[in-house]
DNA sequence: AGCTATTCATAACG
DNA sequence: TCGTTATGAATAGCT
């Protein structure tokens, strides 16, 4: 380069290598951001300092959109995170608030998201947090199924009570009948309509089985 | 440059383009390596040719390593305003929790509502996908709990289903009994032990009611 | 692909 | 961090 050539190692003086470090930063997202007019190219660029600050350029759109592209074309899928699971077994209140908070942000992002059709992009951590509130958004059209299917337990369940009182009534009548035929005694006329499938009856039966449901 | 200096626009002639995208191609990617090498950098990054070629760089780990810790740098939320900590301050933390709970319920119905109510804001690929994913995960926790409920609907579609039979009979051999009773008839023995709950036999009834579920 | 004349980037220093 | 400057690197135009 300039005044002496520079040997591809560590920089070993920290003020010369903070320098270098600004310097060749800037040259990179230039040189960068020249590729991509001059040629069309899109072109992601994320630059973290030793001390871990981040510098970023991204030539098309979001850097976000930008990694999504990249996660399609690499063709890889990020590991899940025991994170947020460990984070939720030993807390304090402090640390809830704060975890609370930022997925109120993230909601927020997310509807903003939703709402205005994509204009904030949105990270990874960012959308498993939303797809956490799917799940619960999406229970609630389950449960609307699940209803109608305690219901109709419900209802099968009354009928078979009714038909179990029904066929009890029933026998009742042909022992009496039977001890009447034995003791040549009387009939009394039968009065329920056992055979119908269609229930009016209001009948309350307790069901333990589907409190879970 | 050489021999010329270029415009800093698009490279009309495609032959040049090509080129040049190569040659910068390779300047950039050592040109990041170096400030990696030079001042203990962490640097990420992906060329996407006009044609769509990924070309990539990640000088520590991964790309995904790389990329996630950029999620958690540009993720990071801005600071604090007054009104919060003046919240709280004067909040016992107990009562901000379950505030922030509420607040956190209100977002989700309004996730709820956007998402239901806004279809076309639907436009990003990535909720529709993320929502396949859900579904099918969700999908086998409650499909365990639906067989258990559709086995229980059938159970007691058999039940009804013997208890009429049975009620059948029964009603049958009262209107015969009677008959005999006025003509003076015989009895036969009644051999069905109506009135038990515990049915052996394996009665299949078509369930058409449940199909959908 | 190579080559070479130029332009550009930048190391050292203030 | 910023400016200057001597110098090494990158590369545009050609083959």
């Amino acid at each position: 380069m300039a005044r002496g050539k520079i040997q591809m190692k560590r920089i070993e003086n920290p003020v010369h290598r903070q320098v270098t470090f600004c310097k060749r930063r800037a040259g990179l997202l230039k040189k960068a951001k020249e590729l991509s007019v001059l040629c069309d190219a899109e072109i992601g660029l994320f630059i973290f300092s030793a001390h871990g600050k981040l510098y970023e350029l991204a030539t098309k759109g979001s850097m976000q959109s930008l990694i999504e592209r990249y996660m399609k074309c690499s063709g890889e899928v990020p590991p899940d995170d025991q994170e947020a699971k460990d984070k939720q077994v030993n807390m304090d209140p402090k640390e809830e608030i704060s975890m609370l908070k930022l997925e109120i942000e993230i909601l927020q992002k997310g509807l903003r998201y939703m709402s205005g059709g994509g204009g904030g992009a949105m990270t990874l951590d960012e959308l498993n947090v939303l797809e956490k509130h799917l799940e619960i958004w999406i229970y609630h059209v389950r449960s609307a199924k699940m209803d109608i299917m305690v219901q109709e337990i419900q209802l099968l369940k009354n009928k078979e009570g009714i038909l179990q009182a029904a066929n009890k009534h029933l026998q009742e009548k042909i022992e009496e009948q039977y001890g009447m035929v034995e003791m040549g005694g009387m009939l009394t006329n039968i009065q329920y309509p056992l055979t119908t499938t269609n229930f009016q009856y209001p009948l309350t039966i307790p069901s333990e089985t589907y409190d879970q449901f």
